[in-house]
DNA sequence: GGAGCTACCCCATTACATCA
DNA sequence: ATGATGTAATGGGGTAGCTC
């Protein structure tokens, strides 16, 4: 036995199978909690990106020839602030500790000859290029290091490095390899380290949006529920009240007086006992109106099709699988929003 | 059109740092 | 000291663009 119901001012109909077991569609949405579900987090894609740099490893070094000309000196940015992690040791931890031990900062772009163990950048100077060669030189044995099994090095973003980073994210959630290398180069980090952050904080994101999707269609199973739990009750009075005004009158005119709801259509097949709530009021509450001897099936569905959306609009999802799937598990492919799919290119 | 390459993404997982 | 938690990093698999 279905229901479908249309609580409160909910976008879509919601498919309900009353017995046994309570099952609802996850189009459950729409109603006075209603999420915002859509997250930019696709918003860049390759094919909008113009600049063509690549930004793996082994172009690092190609960068480095123009990161001196593309940082923007004196411009407000994080460069500008003094990190704790390039001044001092003290608050990064362990990170800074190990770089005070082997002589230069894990955190950093190892090749980037900009701030190294706080000292600020000065790009020209033989120093500086003898520290980068250095520098260079233990970025190689450190990865001769890693690649023999070592241990791999955790490291802490500074909490400056971060809340730009943060600030980025929430401008686009995706980079291009343009913003990749900025960001990169006013961070000291690789880019790399820059794409894992951004891919690392949207899956947090959509961690954090799955369990509010969740807590969302629990609260909205539970509401079902009990709603199936009254129209249940309801339906068991109905059946009584059937019973005894067809045994005292003739089954297809006795059932007018029987209480009415505004806007509710109530039908049972007489034949199957398929029952379905044709029309919902605006309220979630209202009493079921039964009409006997309507009975055919195709009467119930020509009633359902009345129940879908506005006139010339597509059917619902729900109306549209409930003939031939009816039942849907609250844990279904559509729990997870399609917007934080994979989605289709353009293109393809 | 298809193979090869590259870059990027998501996803699951690992490994480390930090904290209670 | 230890388990829980947060998160940087890794690796696999898929997709798309480009070149040959």
């Amino acid at each position: 036995m279905e229901l479908e119901l249309s609580l409160g001012d909910s976008l879509a109909p919601v498919k309900a199978t009353v017995a046994p077991t309570p099952v609802l569609t996850p189009t459950c949405m729409g109603d006075e909690e209603d999420l915002e579900l859509v997250l930019g987090v696709r918003a860049a894609r390759r094919d909008e990106q113009d600049d063509q740099t690549t930004c793996t490893q082994s172009s690092e070094e190609a960068m480095e020839g123009e990161e001196d000309e593309t940082r923007p000196h004196g411009e407000a940015s994080v460069e500008s602030l003094s990190f704790p992690l390039f001044v001092s040791s003290a608050e990064t931890g362990s990170a800074n500790s190990e770089m005070c031990t082997r002589g230069f900062d894990v955190n950093t772009r190892p090749a980037d000859g900009g701030a190294e163990a706080g000292r600020p950048s000065s790009p020209s100077s033989m120093q500086e290029v003898s520290t980068r060669q250095q520098v260079a030189d233990q970025e190689a044995a450190d990865d001769e290091e890693n690649g023999g099994g070592g241990a791999r090095k955790k490291l802490r973003l500074s909490k400056e490095q971060s809340s730009f980073l943060e600030d980025s994210f929430k401008e686009h959630s995706t980079l291009t390899p343009k913003q990749k290398s900025d960001l990169a180069n006013r961070l000291n980090l690789r880019p790399r380290q820059v794409e894992v952050w951004f891919q690392n904080r949207r899956a947090r994101t959509k961690l954090k949006q799955t369990e509010v999707d969740c807590e969302h269609l629990k609260r909205c199973c539970e509401r079902l529920t009990r709603e199936n739990r009254r129209l249940q009750r309801e339906l068991a009075e109905l059946r009584g009240a059937l019973r005894t005004t067809s045994s005292s009158y003739p089954p297809l005119y006795g059932l007018h007086h029987l209480p009415a709801a505004a806007g509710t259509v109530f039908r049972v097949c007489p034949s199957c006992e398929h029952s379905k709530v044709v029309a919902a009021a605006a309220s979630e509450s209202f009493s079921p109106r039964v009409f006997a001897g309507g009975g055919a099936h195709a009467a119930i569905t020509a009633a359902a099709a009345v129940s879908s959306p506005a006139a010339g609009s597509p059917p619902s999802p729900a109306a549209l699988f409930g003939a031939r799937r009816p039942h849907f598990g609250p844990f279904a492919a559509a729990v997870i929003p399609p917007v934080l799919r994979r989605q289709p290119s353009a293109t393809s």
